[in-house]
DNA sequence: AAATTTAATGCAAAGGTTTGCATTAAACTT
DNA sequence: AAGTTTAATGCAAACCTTTGCATTAAATTT
């Protein structure tokens, strides 16, 4: 049924001329003649011929294909952060191999070996929240394959990076809140490894010093995954304290609406006994009620950056480049979740 | 620096024998000798060596890819189908290109083509609600590159198919907001030309014949795109009508949220006076207030089974096997967006 | 008419792997 | 000792493309 599809040496044969002349033809190589080229263009459609990429790969070494590792995908996150890499990509004509490490080490190091294998020009990840050792990045970039990391920093690797103040990002939103009133500020953090969280959390710790809180262990919690249902039970631990707090800063989104949930069940108004601000501003954040006040970061663009740079670095492959690293800033945006000043 | 990838020739040549032994010691053929596998591995170790997959996939004609085209990654139930493509193909050695139309035919098209180009093994499709002509996915079956389309039917295009019951999803909800009590159901319905779209208007139209409730054009509203930003005006346009609808069956959890808001802000009680019901059940759609009743339906099977579909049809590739059609079924979920029976 | 330039095309290698068939040398059988 | 089997390895083609160099034939110059 499916005839086998049709390569250069079909439209030589059919034409009686040579391959080299035909794949010259076909690339309007200057030193074919005009009538040569018509015939083999028109006998090239009529075959329904098209270049067979993975023969062209092998010639010159490049799958004009890139890695994405993710911890997953079904955040509204990183698949933001994947439409950017997408919108530079597309154009330059490579293609995107998505994998998600699924917050696995495991999956992770064996993702990079699988990359590596099928022969990506280059990697975009952004490491799972279980990677302490990057010693599989490090061999990737010993093999001549470079690599962006993202969102996500891996301390002691060199590497390009493209990041987000996730410090100053935390740090306007605990300042706002206790600028609004608020003395009893809780944090739901996220696992302690992750750059981001971590720093979120030290921008919560730096705000509360400068201005003169003291700092509270009880007010300070972590959750393990991203998901709602990770926050419900914090939150709830939070809002059951003795003395408990008029604010909460959480580290995403989705844990801030378990916190607003919570909230809700306990019967505590929003904002006027607990403010809560979360982190990422996701679509639907703004249709909650109240509006979840929420620390905007440029996602987009930070997936469009991050390909644009490993695509500069393929290009410029033996160069001694120096390693980029670019901050985003991050936005807070109030609604209605927490007090106004 | 970058010192090129180690070839089975680089081991021939240090240990002075053929390729073709190096290669077969490498896949444990059955007549080499012990000892040449031995030393054969310990220098392909040695050198770091592993197999160049595009070698490979040139002479077996086989990329072990497939392509996954979607009008867009970011929402939560495209991103969910693909984490259950992907947990299926991963275990099978199948990588994955995912490319996303953006509800844009020539996109489309375009995304199709390159697949093509690329030599990806099979393609797993939704297609964009603008593409009403099937030509392109034609080709390449006509090529004999399987294609398996998920959830967005192509009515006359043969080929394996993974659906969704929308038609009963929708009726389901408008049943049983009849049966609640309910008497002028609204609809915020999707792009026309969808064939999900299609089904859950007219789930809606005839749960309403069947309960003897005249149709009323004026209850009936279309948005082009599935964004919360897509789903106020009409919603609005909806409440603010003489004799105002007391309940909306939206076409998604998005717009079903968007009602929601504009439900909200016009002061209305839900669901005392206005019962609301989406589609999707995505996660987030349990913590609103109210939380969103809905219909459910089975993404990451949907994902799994569509990708099994494709790779069976990759190994069976010239078999004449008649072609699937899987119907999955959703399922109401109902919650505090609706009133109880 | 011979020598030189120009235009058009072809040959063959290279890229890395697998595999059917051929070859070699050793071990066995008669 | 001659013939046959067995074990281990090598040769070369195939997958499809691009491209430097060589070749051919025609056109131009002397």
């Amino acid at each position: 049924m499916s005839k086998p599809r049709a390569t250069l040496k079909d439209i030589a044969t059919k034409l009686n001329i040579s391959i080299s002349t035909v794949s010259r033809a076909l690339n309007d190589h200057p030193a074919i003649n005009q009538k040569t080229k018509r015939s083999v263009k028109s006998t090239a459609k009529k075959l329904n011929y098209y270049p067979n990429l993975l023969a062209l790969n092998l010639l010159q070494k490049k799958s004009n294909t890139i890695g994405v590792v993710v911890p997953e995908i079904t955040s509204h996150f990183f698949s933001s952060v994947i439409t950017g890499i997408q919108d530079i990509l597309r154009p330059s004509n490579y293609n995107m191999i998505i994998c998600q490490s699924e917050e696995s080490y495991k999956d992770e190091v064996e993702i990079v070996e699988n990359l590596m294998r099928v022969g990506v020009d280059g990697i975009l990840v952004s490491p799972s929240s279980s990677t302490k050792n990057f010693e599989h990045f490090r061999r990737l970039k010993k093999s001549g394959i470079p690599i962006v990391v993202f969102d996500r920093d891996c301390p002691g690797l060199e590497v390009d990076k493209v990041l987000v103040d996730d410090y100053d990002g935390a740090f306007q939103a605990v300042d706002y809140l206790i600028k609004s009133g608020c003395k009893r500020i809780a944090h739901i953090g996220g696992p302690l490894n992750l750059s981001t969280t971590k720093h979120r959390l030290e921008g919560y710790l730096d705000a509360l010093k400068e201005n003169d809180i003291p700092i509270d262990k009880k007010y300070i919690k972590h959750v393990k995954g991203f998901t709602h249902e990770d926050g419900i039970k914090p939150a709830k631990s939070l809002l059951k304290l003795e003395n408990k707090p008029d604010a909460i800063f959480a580290v995403n989104d989705c844990i801030a609406i378990s916190a607003m949930y919570a909230a809700k069940m306990l019967k505590l108004k929003i904002p006027e006994e607990i403010s809560i601000i979360g982190f990422d501003d996701e679509p639907h954040s703004s249709y909650f009620t109240p509006e979840l006040s929420t620390v905007w970061q440029p996602v987009y663009s930070m997936g469009m950056l991050s390909a644009r740079i490993l695509l500069k670095r393929i290009s410029n492959t033996d160069e001694k480049q120096k390693l980029r690293e670019e901050i985003f800033k991050p936005e807070l945006v109030i609604r209605a979740s927490s007090k106004k000043i």
